[in-house]
DNA sequence: ACTATTAAATAGACGGTGTCAATATGGGTT
DNA sequence: AACCCATATTGACACCGTCTATTTAATAGT
């Protein structure tokens, strides 16, 4: 039973999740509903079911995807990364940030607990495999910390997310978020930069 | 025209408020629809719009008044604080992650950007009061910083944020976040004073 | 090759939502 | 007493997710 030809449509999967991932980004995740996927793949408001059981469960696979997308491009970045001490504050800083400000709408859905099947294995492995890499990279750069090693991932993760989110959800609208010329992102990267070697007084 | 007992129903408008506000603790902000609002008020299903011209009024009137509540919550805590250098950093974080922990879903509503009318002037100015608050208070406690006052704002409220935000959607739910006995914001704030501290070096 | 099975797609219904228009109601003012 | 107008009701419309047959088509078994 080849998949690819499987039936009407070739493989109806795929066409809901690229228009699915088509209206998030243009109408964000409220403008992601079952019907108007259908109507968008030219198929009857009830044929995505045999695909995704539920909205949450297209939310969910969006969802995936976008984090395996985020976790590839951290690797990418730590594998190509300079051998300075810190340098993967802006490998995932970056990651995120660029990823952010690229698909604001994409980056939003991450966080909709509200929405998305937060039992779901595969999400908690790969969103684990990102921490992770995180905590390694923190462990290898700031060997003997003062600091825990959790609380420096948490505090690092929090503060990218939590400009990220205030920043995209339009609450936080600076009439110029440059700091002496470079965007306030990069200033933050820098400030904890200045955090974790300064640590160890 | 008194407007206390203006008309049939007394003043459905603090009735409607505060059901509202019930729905929003109970069922998140999903459950906060003006028909349920109605039912709960008992009154049809149309006469909430004369007291909130639709959703986005009703849900930008909470979360106005929840931002009242925190600035007040911070005025009250600065003005109790100790002299210490860095108290605001206890100020502002407990104030924050003590109404978000205590009303989750209040505190997710507040950065519902998509959902409110973020160009109501009240709410602009109410933000930027506690911004303001924030920024005179760095100013007064880091004075000769190195690091950019708004920069060390940012940050803070940003991991602040951020924090609560990946803990109330439910996407971070570490099995034990705690480090050497103390919860993870505690650990956070810790972090944060070391940094504006160890600033001058 | 024909049939049986099963996956996939359709069509229709139900209850829910926000919002609008038309209508009814009642308090306060003239 | 007559009027006005804010308030409340009712009903409609277009969406939504999801559930139920029902039909269609591709595959598997004999």
């Amino acid at each position: 039973m080849s998949k690819e030809t499987s039936f009407h449509h070739g493989d109806l999967k795929r066409v809901l999740f690229d228009a699915a991932l088509k209206l998030l980004d243009r109408d964000g995740v409220d403008g992601v509903t079952i019907r108007a996927l259908a109507r968008e793949a030219g198929v009857s408001h009830g044929a995505p079911v045999n695909h995704y059981r539920d909205r949450e469960a297209l939310l969910t696979a969006l969802v995936k995807r976008q984090f395996e997308t985020i976790l590839k491009s951290v690797e990418e970045g730590l594998s190509a990364a300079t051998a300075a001490p810190n340098a993967w504050i802006e490998v995932f800083g970056k990651a995120l940030l660029d990823f952010g400000f690229q698909y604001p709408h994409r980056y939003k859905l991450l966080w909709r607990g509200d929405l998305i099947d937060l039992q779901d294995n595969d999400l908690s492995k790969l969103m684990d495999q990102i921490y992770d890499q995180l905590c390694d990279e923190i462990e290898r750069s700031v060997p003997e910390a003062e600091f825990d090693r959790d609380t420096v991932a948490v505090a690092f993760w929090s503060m990218i997310h939590g400009y990220l989110d205030m920043r995209l959800s339009g609450m936080f609208v600076p009439l110029d978020d440059k700091v002496s010329g470079k965007p306030r992102d990069v200033a933050l990267l820098e400030l904890f930069k200045m955090l974790v070697s300064h640590g160890k007084s």
